[in-house]
DNA sequence: CGGCCGATTATCT
DNA sequence: GATAATCGGCCGG
């Protein structure tokens, strides 16, 4: 196991979101080490970019993605949910990538227990506010350093995701922003297949 | 599987 | 006071 050090954060958004595809988020709870590969990840780089929270440039929520990188920023959103981000870039430069999906590896019966309806649908960790379920990762997780295991959340290097079998899309859920922002291919996504777990 | 819709509240104007 | 980097339920195919 070897945890995500500063310098691999202190890169644009861009090339971070890249690189996330097959590491493997960790979150340590109870005693317990939960565990996934993550599979899916957006860019969200600059005040230029408007479909990034710091376009609005900074306020008291945004401030965690002015610092310096390898943070994590938690915020809440749609009134009950709470997204995961790395923060990127160095300290100044307001960037983040979020964490849309993992393919879980241990801890899978504590990650049942955290999530809601269990018993339903297909997916536990396969979208942005159902990994953070899994994972008990809510706002008390803002601004805690991801380079170490202090906080029981931070992400090891894992699995070498080969270009072929990344595709890029348009971010997702950008229902009112503005082109080009809208649909630029900021999101990865990790082919199905290409974790072997 | 895909599309539509309501839930629910921190954050910012 | 409006909005939101989403989800789950319900519908139709």
């Amino acid at each position: 196991m070897s945890i995500l050090q500063r310098t691999f954060y202190n890169r644009p958004a861009l090339e971070v979101a890249r690189d996330l595809l097959g590491c493997r988020l960790v979150r340590f709870q109870n005693g317990q080490r939960l565990s996934g590969w993550i599979v899916e990840t957006e860019a969200y780089q600059g005040e230029e970019d408007l479909g990034c929270h710091a376009s609005a440039g900074k306020t008291h929520r945004t401030a965690v993605m002015y610092g310096p990188p390898g943070h994590a920023y938690v915020y809440f959103t749609y009134g009950m949910h709470w997204l995961l981000n790395a923060v990127t870039s160095r300290e100044g430069t307001p960037a983040a990538v979020l964490i849309r999906a993992i393919q879980p590896e241990a801890g899978l019966e504590a990650m049942a227990e955290n999530r809601p309806y269990q018993a339903r649908k297909s997916g536990w960790t396969d979208g942005p506010a159902k990994l953070t379920q899994a994972f008990d990762i809510n706002g008390d997780l803002n601004s805690i350093d991801l380079c170490s295991q202090g906080s029981g959340l931070w992400i090891e290097s894992g699995q070498a995701v080969h270009d072929g079998q990344v595709s890029q899309t348009a971010r997702i859920g950008l229902n009112s922003v503005p082109e080009p922002w809208r649909s630029i291919p900021w999101r990865f996504v990790a082919e199905r297949g290409s974790i072997h777990g």
